[in-house]
RNA sequence: GCCCCCGUAGCCCAACUGGUAGAGGCAAGCGACUUAAAAUCGCUCGAGUCCGGGUUCGAAUCCCGGCGGGGGCACCA
C-alpha cells in the first residue's frame, strides 16, 4: 500500500530538504554563462496567492530548473513590493501599523510559494519597505533629482477625494481610481514630477532592442504617442482683444492644411483664455470655464456627447493668408495635450468640422481628392488646393514646404510632440519612500546629502490622511523639523513616492541584496544583466514596465548599469479565468433554470436584473456527463466563464488545490491547460487529468513497498523500440521547454508515459532522463523518483538530458498520395526514395491506379517524406 | 469608432509554419477487476477546422470580406 501517490508527504519532505541544502543558492561564477528568470514581484496582499500568479511562477520555475540543468548559472530570485495602498487603508481603520498587516501578508504568500517548490534564491529576498531596501529608492531618487529630472510644479491633478491622494493618470480608469473605483477630480496641487518625457524618443527607439510580445511594444507606443508636425504662431489681432500683443501657439500634425485654418480653439484652461476675452463675450466665457471645470475627465472625454463652446469675441491672424479667424474656446481641446490650443481646419478633420457644423463656422477644403467638405471632412490623401504658394503639391510635398516656410519666417517649427505627459510622483500617504528632500524658509529645495540616508518614516499615531490633500506625515512635528545641508533650519518634505518606485529597481536589487555601501556592485550588475526573461500580467503593460525602463536608462545615463535596457525578453501569462454556474429567481423567489427564467418572466432580451441571478459554487455543482446541474434542485445551470471575483464565486483557492491533489499536479495543471500567453479556463475536472498522470507515472516507477523502484525498472540495455520512444521523447520534451510551450511538454511527457506502461520491464536508462525531464515540471515528485533510481544528491544538479537524432531516424515513411489534391491512398517509402520509385509506389497501389485510369497525368509534384502528388489533365 | 490577438471533436487544446486534420487531457461508451461501487487497467466513439470568396497541384495554416469572443486605445490636433 506504500505504493499510493501521497504527495501531502512528498512535497513537504523535499521542500525541507532543498531548504537544508540549500540548493538553490547562487553566487556570480564566470566560469558558467548566466541566466536571469525574473517574476513579476507579488504586492503581498491580504488574500493570498491566487492562481494566476501560481502560472507566471511555475513558468519562470520551468525554465529556471530547466536552464539550470542545462549548466546554466541561474539567477531565479523573489521578494515583495510592500508598499501601497490596501496595507495603509487597513492601518487607517484598525490603527495598526502597515508594517504589521505587511509583515504578516508576507509570511502568508512566502508559505504558499514555498508550498509550490518554486526554486528561489531566498537569501536574495528583498522588500521594498525594508529600510535596507528604500534607501537605495531614496539614492536613486537623489541621481534624478541631480539630473534635473525630478521637480516640483504646480499642476492639476487627478485629487481622489475618498483615498486623500493624487493619482497618476495610469492611477485612474474611466474617471475612477484604479485601486477601488472612487471618484476622482482635477485640481491644481503641488507636486514632484518626474521628467520622462526627456526619455520619450529612446524610450520609443529602444524598442527596437528588445524581444517583448509585440500587442505589448504597441501598447507602450501607443502610451508614448509621439507624433510629428509644427508648432505654428498665429498672431492675436490686437484690436479684437484689447490692444493685447500676443501670440497663440498651436501643434499641429496637418501643417500642410494651414490655409485652411478657419477658426481657433483654445482649452478653456488655456492662460490666454481671460487676457483676449472680449467684454461682451465675458459672462458666457466665465460661465463655460466654470462649467468645463465642474466636469470630470470621464465627461469631458465621453465621445457620445455634442461639441461644445463659447467665442471669446477675439481674433487671430493666419499666418499664410493674413486673414482674421475668430477665437472660440471649447473643451474638446486638452490643456494638456500639446500647446493647449489648436488650429482648426474644419474641412479636414473631423472634429473640427463636427464643430463647424454646430456653430457655423466656415469650412474651406485645402486638400482636393475628397468628397464635398461641406457634407464631411475628408482626411485623407489629396492634393493641396487653395493654398497659395502650396497649390498643386502632395499634402507630404506641402507639410514640408510649409515648415520650412513657417521657419524662415520664424512663425513656427518642425517639431515632434508625445503623449506621453511627465510622471507625477508624489502621494499624499504615509505608506511610501519619504523623499530625501528639505525645505528651507525661503522656499527652496534641497537634496540631502547620501549620508543623510536612510530618511526613516516616522512613527506616527494614525494613519488618516488629513483630507486636506495635506500629507499625514505633516502629522509627524519632531520628524518635520531639521536642518537643511547648509545648516539652515528646514522642514521635510512630506509627500511619499508612489508605489511604483520601489519596484522600478528591484532587479537590480537582487543582484547584490545585501550591499550597504552601493545599492549593487558593478561587478555583479555586470555579471547578471540584463534579465533574460522576466514573466508577468499584461496588466504592467504601460506603467511598471515602462516606469522601469525609465529609471534604467537614466541609471544607464549615470554609468551605474551597462546595458541601456532592463528587461530582454518580456512574455505576459493570459488570465486564468473563472467558471461561473448561475441559475435565477422568479420575481416569487422560485429558483430556476435560464430557460424557465425567461418563460416565467416573459422575457425578450439576454440581460436578467442582477437581483435575480443567484450562483453556486463550481465545487457544489453536480454533473451529469457535460451538463451542470443544481445540487437540489436539478436543473440546468448556466455556464459563464469571465474573470474570477469574490463576488462571483468563482475564486480558485491555491491551497485547496495542494490540498487536494498536490503541488506538483497544481504547477502541471496550470502549465497543460494550454499556452502560457492565453486566457483559459479553470477546469475543475480537469485538474484529475494531470493528478492521474502523476500518480500513473508513480505506480509505473515507485516500488509497492519501501523506498525503492518497482520491479519492472531493471538493469540492461534499453530496447529498441523503447530507446526510439525515449529519444523522442527528450527531443520534444527539449524543444518545447526551450520554447516554453509547456503544455505540449507535458503532453510528450504523457505519451511516454503510456507507451511505457506497455512494457513488462523498462531498463533503468529509459527512466532517469524522464524523471530528470520530469523534475523541471513537477519538482517533488521528480526529486522523489530521482533519488529511488539510487542518486544521492538532488536532481537539481542532475544534466538535461541529449537526445540521438540518429535514433529517431526510420527506415521507410508512409507517404500520402494525393489526385488534384485529394487524398486517394498511402504508400509506404523509403525514406531516400525518389521520385520516380514513389510514383512506382503509388501506381502499385488499386485505389490510385483506379483514379488515374484514363487520364494523363501532367504534372507530379513529390514532397520526400510528406506528399505525392499527381496533377492530372 | 480605431488597433492587436483568437475561433479545430461536447470541453481544454495539438498539427513539424502550405503537405495524410489528432499528440495529450477532460467528458462519454464498452470490457476487465469487485458481492457492488469508487479507484485502477485495457479498448472505443468522436470534428473536416466560425461563415463567404480568392491564391495554390494542395489551405486549419496565406490574402480579402463578414460573424463571434478576448484585450488595448479612445476628442492626443
Amino acid at each position: 500500500m506504500s505504493a499510493e501517490y501521497k504527495p501531502n508527504e512528498i512535497e513537504p519532505k523535499w521542500q525541507t530538504y532543498w531548504d537544508e541544502q540549500d540548493v538553490y543558492r547562487v553566487t556570480e561564477d564566470p566560469e558558467r554563462e548566466k541566466f536571469y528568470v525574473l517574476d513579476m514581484f507579488p504586492y503581498p496582499s491580504g488574500s493570498g496567492l491566487h492562481v494566476g500568479h501560481v502560472e507566471g511562477y511555475t513558468a519562470t520555475d520551468i525554465v529556471a530548473r530547466y536552464k539550470r540543468l542545462k549548466g546554466f548559472n541561474v539567477l531565479h530570485p523573489m521578494g515583495w513590493d510592500a508598499f501601497g495602498l490596501p496595507a495603509e487603508q487597513h492601518a487607517i481603520k484598525t490603527g495598526e501599523h502597515p508594517r504589521e498587516a505587511t509583515a504578516r501578508n508576507i509570511a502568508t504568500f512566502k508559505r504558499q510559494l514555498k508550498r509550490l517548490g518554486f526554486s528561489y534564491d531566498w537569501s536574495r529576498e528583498v522588500n521594498t519597505t525594508d529600510v535596507d531596501y528604500y534607501r537605495w529608492t531614496q539614492w536613486i531618487f537623489l541621481k534624478l533629482y541631480e539630473q534635473d529630472l525630478a521637480y516640483i510644479a504646480e499642476v492639476p491633478v487627478n485629487w481622489c477625494p475618498a483615498l486623500g491622494t493624487v493619482l497618476a493618470n495610469e492611477e485612474v480608469i474611466d474617471g475612477k481610481s484604479e485601486r477601488g473605483g472612487y471618484a476622482v477630480v482635477r485640481k491644481p496641487m503641488r507636486q514632484w514630477m518626474l521628467r520622462i518625457t526627456k526619455y520619450a524618443d529612446r524610450l520609443l527607439e529602444d524598442l527596437d532592442l528588445i524581444d517583448w510580445p509585440d500587442h505589448l511594444k504597441e501598447m507602450q507606443r501607443n502610451w508614448i504617442g509621439q507624433s510629428q508636425g509644427a508648432e505654428v504662431d498665429f498672431a492675436v489681432d490686437a484690436e479684437s482683444a484689447g490692444g493685447l500683443d500676443a501670440k497663440i501657439r498651436v501643434f499641429t500634425t496637418r501643417p500642410d492644411t494651414l490655409f485652411g485654418a478657419t477658426y481657433m480653439v483654445l482649452s478653456p484652461e488655456h492662460p490666454l483664455v481671460d487676457p483676449i476675452t472680449a467684454a461682451s463675450q465675458r459672462a458666457d466665457v466665465d460661465a463655460y470655464i466654470a462649467q468645463a471645470s465642474h466636469k470630470t475627465d470621464l465627461q469631458r472625454t465621453d465621445l457620445a456627447k455634442d461639441k461644445t463652446g463659447v467665442f471669446t469675441g477675439a481674433y487671430a491672424i493666419n499666418p499664410m493668408n493674413g486673414e482674421r479667424v475668430p477665437v472660440w474656446i471649447a473643451d474638446y481641446v486638452l490643456a494638456t495635450y500639446g500647446t493647449g490650443a489648436i488650429m482648426a481646419v474644419p474641412a479636414h478633420d473631423e472634429r473640427d468640422w463636427e464643430f463647424a457644423k454646430k456653430f457655423d463656422l466656415p469650412i474651406v477644403e485645402v486638400i482636393s481628392g475628397g468628397e464635398d467638405v461641406q457634407e464631411a471632412a475628408h482626411t485623407g490623401d489629396g492634393v493641396a488646393v487653395n493654398s497659395g504658394f502650396l497649390d498643386g503639391k502632395s499634402v507630404v510635398e506641402a507639410k514640408a514646404e510649409t515648415i520650412a516656410w513657417l521657419e524662415e519666417k520664424g512663425a513656427g517649427k518642425g517639431t515632434i510632440n508625445y503623449k506621453l505627459r511627465d510622471w507625477l510622483f508624489s502621494r499624499q500617504r504615509y505608506w511610501g519612500e519619504p523623499f530625501p528632500i528639505v525645505h528651507t524658509e525661503d522656499g527652496e529645495h534641497h537634496a540631502l546629502p547620501e549620508e543623510r540616508l536612510p530618511l526613516e518614516l516616522p512613527e506616527l499615531a494614525d494613519y488618516k490622511p488629513t483630507g486636506t490633500g495635506e500629507p499625514p506625515l505633516a502629522k509627524a512635528a519632531d520628524w518635520l523639523q531639521t536642518t537643511a545641508p547648509d545648516g539652515r533650519p528646514a522642514t521635510r518634505e512630506t509627500n511619499t513616492m508612489p508605489q511604483w518606485a520601489g519596484s522600478c529597481w528591484y532587479y537590480l536589487r537582487y543582484i547584490d541584496p545585501t550591499n550597504d555601501e552601493a545599492p549593487w556592485s558593478p561587478e555583479a550588475e555586470q555579471y547578471w544583466m540584463p534579465v533574460d526573461l522576466y514573466v508577468g500580467g499584461a496588466e504592467h503593460a504601460v506603467l511598471h514596465l515602462l516606469y522601469s525602463r525609465f529609471w534604467h536608462k537614466v541609471l544607464f545615463d549615470c554609468g551605474l548599469v551597462s546595458t541601456p535596457e532592463p528587461f530582454q525578453r518580456v512574455v505576459n501569462q493570459g488570465m486564468i479565468l473563472g467558471k461561473t454556474y448561475e441559475h435565477y429567481t422568479t420575481s416569487e423567489g422560485a429558483p430556476v433554470s435560464r430557460a424557465d427564467m425567461h418563460k416565467h418572466e416573459n422575457l425578450t432580451g439576454e440581460e436578467i436584473h442582477p437581483d435575480h441571478v443567484r450562483v453556486v459554487a463550481p465545487a457544489n455543482v453536480k454533473w451529469d456527463g457535460n451538463t451542470p446541474l443544481h445540487p437540489e434542485h436539478g436543473f440546468e445551470l448556466h455556464e459563464i466563464i469571465e474573470k474570477m471575483s469574490k463576488s462571483r464565486g468563482n475564486v480558485v483557492n491555491p491551497d485547496d488545490v495542494i490540498e487536494t491533489y498536490g503541488a506538483d499536479a497544481l504547477r502541471l495543471y496550470e502549465m497543460f491547460m494550454g499556452p502560457l500567453e492565453q486566457a483559459k479556463p479553470w477546469d475543475d475536472r480537469s485538474v484529475n487529468g494531470v493528478y492521474r498522470f502523476l500518480t500513473r507515472v508513480w505506480r509505473l516507477l515507485a516500488a509497492e513497498e519501501g523506498e525503492g523502484l518497482s520491479e519492472r525498472v531493471v538493469d540492461g540495455a534499453i530496447e529498441e523500440g523503447l530507446n526510439k520512444e525515449l529519444h523522442r521523447m527528450i527531443k520534444r520534451v527539449t524543444e518545447e521547454t526551450e520554447d516554453m510551450r509547456f503544455n505540449t511538454g507535458i503532453a510528450a511527457m504523457m505519451e511516454y508515459s503510456n507507451f511505457l506502461y506497455k512494457q513488462d520491464t523498462i531498463a533503468r536508462g529509459a527512466i532517469e532522463p524522464f524523471v530528470v525531464m520530469l523534475s523541471a515540471y513537477a519538482p517533488h515528485i521528480g526529486e522523489e523518483l530521482w533519488h529511488r533510481v539510487g542518486h544521492d544528491s538532488s536532481v537539481v544538479h542532475a544534466d538535461w538530458p541529449s537526445f540521438d537524432e540518429s535514433v529517431l531516424v526510420e527506415a521507410s515513411v508512409e507517404i500520402a498520395v494525393q489526385i488534384m489534391g485529394k487524398m486517394r491512398g498511402t504508400i509506404e517509402i523509403a525514406v531516400d526514395a525518389d521520385q520516380d520509385a514513389a510514383v512506382a509506389a503509388a501506381r502499385a497501389n488499386e485505389d490510385v491506379e483506379r483514379h488515374l485510369e484514363g487520364k494523363t497525368i501532367r504534372r507530379v509534384i513529390f514532397v520526400p517524406g510528406r506528399i505525392l502528388n499527381f496533377v492530372v489533365g
